[in-house]
DNA sequence: ATTGTTTACTTGACCACCTCAAGTATCTGG
DNA sequence: CCAGATACTTGAGGTGGTCAAGTAAACAAT
């Protein structure tokens, strides 16, 4: 007995293995980020800013202190991967935008994410469907705050 | 349009769910360890610890230095959540091990794992069987080093 | 329009985590 | 016995995170 149980999987079994598999993409995203000189901080933070993207917007997004998110635009904004813009209508909100470096840094971490790329490419059509909508199923209670 | 593309899902939409759902989890993890005064990476330290378990072992477990372990467990054994012990056979060697409090503990955090257990709560025996036979298969491949 | 409250951001202090380089103690193979 | 590997710690230095306090701007309200 052990791994082999093929029958029902008990709930702490899945979450253990949901918990495995997070941890290995997360690793794989690191890893990627790493190879472009960045953290995983940097490169997620990075991954949000497809439009400016006022620092308190950031905040929430990330579920984190405000004046956390002004240390890491600090640093990306001194790479010049990122951009502090004034907001026209708000002299409060500075708009952060990624720079044309910061957009291309940030495609070419997510083209290397080749563990997990790789692992998605063993499912069929059929397969990944079953997984997403699954998944999809999971994802607004688990995001649920209390 | 936008969600509602029910057809095959792209890699990049697989990606991006899984993300979201390994973040959730994380974050109810850190939420129910922070409601124990533990940081998350103390939890999951203390969550490995089912039996001795010498530093370097851990370590590799973390997929990080030596000497941040160290740290970490020093922060942990000042709380007598875990202790330090000589392994007989190596005295180079110091076994981890938890203290009953430090076991006692971390069980009350896996069970406090709210959001992620009611999500799952909502899948029934036939899907959660599918479920995780999918990310078994998903598992080897996306742990991959390199 | 002044006064008061809320909101956005920054700064500084402080701690956890993480890595690297160096040092000590111990083991192991020749 | 000795040379080299291994296990752990220490110290320096950077990042990520919180909280408290401060500044500046927007807003609300009579």
């Amino acid at each position: 007995m052990s791994t082999t149980t093929s029958g029902t999987p008990t709930k702490l079994q899945l979450m253990e293995l949901l918990a495995a598999i997070g941890t290995a993409q997360w690793r794989d995203f690191a890893a990627a980020a790493a190879h472009h000189g960045l953290t995983s901080t940097q490169a997620k933070v990075l991954a949000q800013l497809n439009g400016p993207l006022p620092m308190r917007a950031l905040a929430t997004l990330l579920v984190c202190d405000a004046s956390n998110v002004t240390g890491i635009i600090d640093r990306l904004e001194a790479r010049s991967l990122v951009r502090r813009e004034p907001d026209p209508s708000d002299r409060r909100v500075k708009n952060v935008v990624a720079t044309d470096e910061g957009r291309d840094i940030i495609r070419r971490v997510r083209e290397e994410m080749q563990a997990t790329s790789g692992a998605l490419d063993t499912l069929d059509a059929a397969e990944s469907t079953t997984l997403y909508d699954l998944l999809a199923r999971l994802r607004p209670g688990m995001e649920k705050s209390a």
